[in-house]
DNA sequence: CTTTTCAGATTTGTATCCAAAACCTCTTGA
DNA sequence: TCAAGAGGTTTTGGATACAAATCTGAAAAG
């Protein structure tokens, strides 16, 4: 058990193995999660694979089953507008936060990360639109890093959707859109307008729900 | 280690036991939570208690010390106010959500709730008013059961501030006020105008913010 | 042929065990 | 006098042990 202080725990390393396995839809769907399983596959004992879970759990990722074990919650079509629904809010409240914030060189630097996925809508290269995008919300981010609850929140319910936006910006004009979106909320903090900016984050957020949704039912298209 | 279909495992019991004392204010500030000595406290070993600490922790009502141990978190002026700005938000998007499905039934049980509340305001009986507000909200978030992230939110923190609500009624006008303002959502409501809806329960929620610290101030003097 | 039941296999919840890390104290050497 | 560190104590993380609860499937009963 030879664990020193730079050593990551075992048990956050379960974590994240089932979280980034959740979240890329590595389970087949309806698969049910045991405790012994999980702990052989990753070579411990069910004592971190526990505790794992449980945050899962806590978490919204995994449903607890009526007697034992779990299952990677399939999120529902309700699910899923919940969830963009509250980024929406909590998005657009940041946002109207960050709007009393934001420097002159910030501005700046959203200019430029929109300047380059614009180039790279241009060359048509999906993996660049991705990072570019990315980047923008990162950098608003940044800035409420204090908040601490707001900020990680925001930031988790990112990590959720982000399964759905990535496939999102296949369909072609997802990307023009989402691009757009960002130039408007650009030009509302240059205005420096709080109600602005609070109404096309919650717009920016909404978008990419239709987005997000339509590629939802297409994939259950597929599967009916 | 007789369990049974109907008995309620040891690791939610010493969840609800630490969330209880945590949020009475049962723990001296700074007091050490170690594995082993709540563990005696309770009758049970380190194992249940390791889980409730984990939860405990990912709501963040207890802090990870640096090393070891977790310590019940003092909540600083500013983790209190951001509670309550989430809160205003998603309270805020609520009542925007209720706004369209609420019916005439539950209008009238509103106006009542608000009436006995106005009621034990004028016989100056703290503990009914304290009870009638809280039916207040209940009625509401009873209307959003459906969208789970969102009701589970707003109920978790709507807890973690109840704490510094009761107290905060003893400041007389603290009733009033409170009282005040459940009018203006009734009214809200009745117009059935979701952005009124909306702004009307922000601002509720920022007074009762205004109050809660108000006492807080008032307990640092004693401190100080 | 269908339903019941009961023994064995799974799986969970809790307790206990053990080693490593963090902490504490008291001694020793400059 | 006091910094360093040896040695002991506390506390945690993870592994293991074991009983209770659930599930499974096949044999027995109708």
């Amino acid at each position: 058990m030879e664990r020193q202080a730079y050593a990551i725990p075992v048990r956050e390393r379960a974590y994240e193995h089932l979280k980034t396995s959740i979240l890329s839809g590595r389970f087949n769907p309806g698969e049910r999660l045991t405790e012994e399983h999980l702990a052989r596959e990753l070579g411990t004992s069910r004592t971190p694979i526990r505790e794992a879970l449980h945050k899962l759990e806590s978490e919204g990722l995994i449903k607890p089953l009526a007697t034992r074990g779990f299952i990677a919650s399939q999120d529902s079509k309700e699910d899923v507008e919940e969830l963009f629904e509250i980024r929406a809010v909590l998005e657009g409240y940041a946002l109207r936060v960050i709007c009393s914030r934001v420097t002159d060189a910030v501005l700046e630097k959203l200019e430029e990360t929109i300047q380059k996925a614009e180039e790279a809508l241009r060359s048509h290269s999906l993996d660049e639109i991705f990072q570019w995008n990315t980047r923008f919300h990162d950098t608003l981010h940044e800035l409420i890093t204090d908040k601490r609850r707001l900020y990680h929140q925001m930031v988790t319910m990112r990590q959720y959707v982000l399964r759905y936006r990535k496939n999102t910006l296949q369909y072609p004009d997802g990307g023009v859109r989402t691009v757009d979106g960002h130039r408007k909320i650009l030009l509302a903090l240059r205005l420096r307008d709080p109600d602005l900016c609070e109404r096309v984050m919650r717009e920016h957020i909404h978008q990419s729900e239709k987005d997000a949704l339509q590629f939802l039912y297409e994939e259950n298209k597929e599967v009916v």
